[in-house]
DNA sequence: TCTTAAACGAGACGGTACGTCTGGTCTTATC
DNA sequence: GATAAGACCAGACGTACCGTCTCGTTTAAGA
């Protein structure tokens, strides 16, 4: 977020602090009563009680607000204590993770971002630096603990472990978006604990 | 689709089914060319030669329209031959998804249109019945398959049943997505074995 | 008008004759309710219970379907009976007039037809015809009776006569409109005895 | 005019003056070439350089550009020196009106502005105070030299003085409107000098 | 009575303008 | 030099009419 403020000038009237703050809160705030096609900059800049100029000379456009505006969201993600079991580990992420999608202006603005990322590469990078690579740590904790546990093997070649955390990564978060936003089910403990289940145990010897 | 054309009127000029054609096809081109935010009605109008008037008779705003026109492209996705193991088909079909979604106007509607809903009930609904319930059939007739073979048990309950083919068609779809759309890494044989043996095996088994 | 029925064809379903009538009827109801500007041809056809190709069968457009439509209120305009003075009869058409243009449909078409009028030549000729060069008659009956009264004197030169009753009509019809419409003041008895009183007697001795 | 800015505001960029004189000759001069009816907003936006909005922020729609476009121009009619006596001053007033509803874009905006006038009430009275009430004082200036001169006498009741200058001026504009764009006769010197015996010595004493 | 050809209703069609809204920039005076 | 205010250009929005067209149906005159 501090890219976006080059240098720190040493003249004129300083940037004020508490304005960042009330344009974020408002974005998302915007984001949550209008969703995302009605969702205007200069709606924002009265909301936050701030001229378009302030909004423009922080942010380019609307796309890279809101990547802030939302990345504040997904950074309050946090992997629940040790349950004991990779199960409730994964469990319980995921359950955060689906509360945190049930907020309107995430579901909204995720979407959204990456509909327009697949025309702007420099958008997909920013969202992938901002929101998506951040939560890979989840799954890069969860499987230490694991290990740790005994419940996983170590894997010997770093890259191969890498490749089947990417892999993990994809798996949880696509399912849980796409029960949560395309399905449009709720994603409850009991959904939960059967994704939980074939995660772990797999298509052949999950269903009993 | 036909339910755009509430009833078949017996008076006045027909609509032009060539209109109904051009308009979806400039729609689609119009996707890949633009993308979401630059895609205008008028840009479509034009390349289609016709008026916006006929688009808006028609259909009720971008929304309905970009529905319909990738609709027509999930309609062409197809379970692949028999290859005579679930695995087999379970990569079939995964790399017949991802080719799709590594259409431009697929991508960027599919997005769009999932970001839209989450404000608009009725173009959720409108978008389950058009594109998404469509795909379901895949997971069932592959499982189907695998019953016969034996390599899947027949369930009893079927309301379980039904519980479990929507986990899965959740799990596929939204791996592939997220891998495709969010990590926007590509969905190439390797990964697709991987993801596979993942699902049909498990996490605690799948790793070596 | 019959002009628009350009040659009696031989053949096929006839005009229906209760359709023009129904149509110059809705053409001035139209004109009553909404002014100019809002008078469109399709409203026109709902109000007469026809369809629109049934109007532009006969009209080219709105400025020839609303001469029509006005020229047959025009044509109810008659020299009032012989009052036995010039002033009484320049008074009496004066009212008549007068009474005429306070049927807004009469006030709203006959200003936007002159203003159409500046840049369609054609559309002049129509008007002229249809609507104006028909009231020139009223001062020339007018004349006529004042002449036989000893009024007037009998002009020898039938070209200085001409133009002398064009002045006069000029004059009566300009006065009455511009008090009419562009002052937008009443065309009262006491006005019009003023007035008659001007036109008579002229500026220098009218005034005591 | 002034009366479309109705606060000075203290705050933001003031507007910009030069556009406001782009708008109002590009106003006349589309008038000029396209007539009323072919007559657009988004045409003048273009010919002036400037964006719509900036024409709907100012006026609220084409009857009130037009109004202030045309007043502009009868701003211009001024009574012309003293020629040393009434008929002098009348006719040399009539000429100079004349000379203005020879150009196309007042004959064709005065016309239909009255026009639009007759079903919108403020309209008619914008029209009164931007272009008709000033015309008046031409009428009042020469009265009061035609009575210093001796030709006219002292009026005692103002109010009387008022209703005949009333009279005198929808007679001379209505009869050199009529005249040039309802009969579409030239108002040259001729037709002036005869309508002007006819409104000094009145009918039954002007025609020889 | 049976053609037959134009008139008719309905409404879709390609266009064009409307007046509004938004995006992103700029120009003021103020802080 | 940042700020609030708001004017500015550009252009898309969805609507309303225009005048034309294409249907299927109706209707009178001539065969």
């Amino acid at each position: 977020m501090q890219s976006r403020t080059p240098a720190p000038r040493a003249t004129g009237r300083p940037r004020s602090a508490a304005a960042d703050a009330a344009i974020l809160a408002a974005t998302r705030q915007a984001l949550v009563e209008l969703g995302w096609s009605k969702f205007t900059m200069g709606d924002v800049a009265t909301r936050a009680g701030v001229a378009k100029t302030t909004l423009y000379r922080r942010w380019a456009g609307k796309n890279d607000l809101v990547v802030d505006a939302v990345a504040e969201l997904f950074d309050e993600l946090r992997l629940p204590p040790d349950r004991g079991t990779l199960a409730a580990d994964i469990e319980g992420v995921v359950l955060r993770f689906a509360a945190l999608l049930e907020r309107p202006e995430a579901r909204t603005a995720l979407m959204a971002l990456i509909a327009e990322s697949t025309t702007d590469e420099a958008l997909r990078a920013r969202i992938r630096s901002s929101i998506v690579d951040r939560q890979k740590r989840l799954v890069l904790e969860g499987r230490a603990r694991a290990q740790q546990r005994g419940e996983l093997p170590t894997e010997a070649d770093p890259e191969a472990a890498a490749r089947t955390a990417d892999l993990i990564f994809d798996v949880i978060a696509g399912a849980v978006v796409h029960r949560a936003l395309v399905s449009a089910e709720p994603v409850d403990p009991e959904w939960t604990r059967s994704f939980t289940t074939l995660l772990l145990n797999g298509l052949t010897t999950s269903t009993p």
